[in-house]
DNA sequence: ATAACTGTAACTAAATTAGTTACAAATAAA
DNA sequence: TTTATTTGTAACTAATTTAGTTACAGTTAT
């Protein structure tokens, strides 16, 4: 198994901008420890990784006091495939087995075969990430809150605004 | 990327005494020192792998003088798809992400959503190698030595199997 | 001016992997 | 029956990758 979570990481920060820009705002920003926080993790593994987002132009950023991080697309054009190129390159598995000896006739020619098949495995694996945008996931989250929890869209998000501002609060107590 | 390259030797090997099977019978064993040699590594590694293929029944070893390991079952049944919920067992990537914080109004929803998308993916992953078997592995590589070397399947088989005996007493030399 | 952010370098610790040495157990062959 | 060959496995090393952490320079709103 891949023990990198930089994918499902990113994917997780992104549809937090994501919702951001839509249920605050275009000029929302949202702060590296608030994402942390969520995630039970570092502010700066978060800071890590939104700066390789940065750097391919997905999201952009602000110093200084309320300051802060926000997803510069339409979250329906950004899908998870785009996402897994960006934070997992390359293969799902490498090919590079110990180049296969010429000695072998017949263990010579299987490296090709099984290459072709694996990159035919992995094409199929992207199609379904890139199936699912952003703005599907924040969907997916907000009908489940609509429903479930009886909130419109509008008090969802005061009650996520309120929420970010508790979290900050916290963070600069320390 | 997985940096493993188990998958990928345990399907070599696993083509090899298949194809070894299919050429040279039922009672042919092949040794982790042939093996070894031709992927440029060593034969402990190799063996190591095939102990798990044996636990779980795919393959048989003999010890001693003329021993080794052979394929048990029919090439046609066992699948790239079922080699891989061995050597790879669990997911392709954990989603283990620090077990979001319930804190987090949105971010706590998100989890479920992705990891839905995810194990689709990987069942996608998983259905282009349940369609390929040993044996297509076998004929792939049988059909271009035909083809382009021109050797009869007979010829081939001969070649093989010289060529076993020949690295099999350079191994000895050492 | 100050305080609150981002951006990034440097280090640690843990986990995983492949490779290696060594040797016990099994077994065919001399 | 002895010997040589092979599997089976434990123990160790080295390399790589990952996440987490501390520290601090640069930026900017208040």
């Amino acid at each position: 198994m891949n023990t990198s979570s930089k994918f499902v990481v990113a994917v997780h920060i992104l549809t937090l901008l994501s919702s951001q820009k839509i249920l605050l705002g275009e000029k929302s920003l949202m702060k590296s420890d608030f994402i942390a926080r969520g995630l039970n993790t570092n502010p700066v593994v978060i800071r890590r990784l939104l700066s390789l987002l940065k750097a391919k132009k997905l999201v952009d950023s602000k110093a200084g006091p309320s300051g802060g991080f926000y997803f510069k697309y339409d979250p329906s054009t950004v899908t998870l495939a785009m996402i897994h190129d960006i934070v997992e390159p390359g293969n799902l598995y490498h090919m590079y087995y110990s180049s296969p000896n010429k000695e072998c006739p017949f263990g010579s020619h299987i490296h090709g075969y099984l290459k072709t098949l694996l990159c035919s495995a992995e094409a199929s694996f992207k199609n379904v990430l890139a199936e699912k945008s952003l703005l599907d996931l924040v969907n997916d989250v907000l009908n489940k809150v609509e429903h479930k929890e009886n909130l419109t869209k509008e008090e969802f998000a005061s009650e996520l605004k309120k929420n970010m501002k508790a979290i900050s609060s916290k963070c600069s107590q320390k």
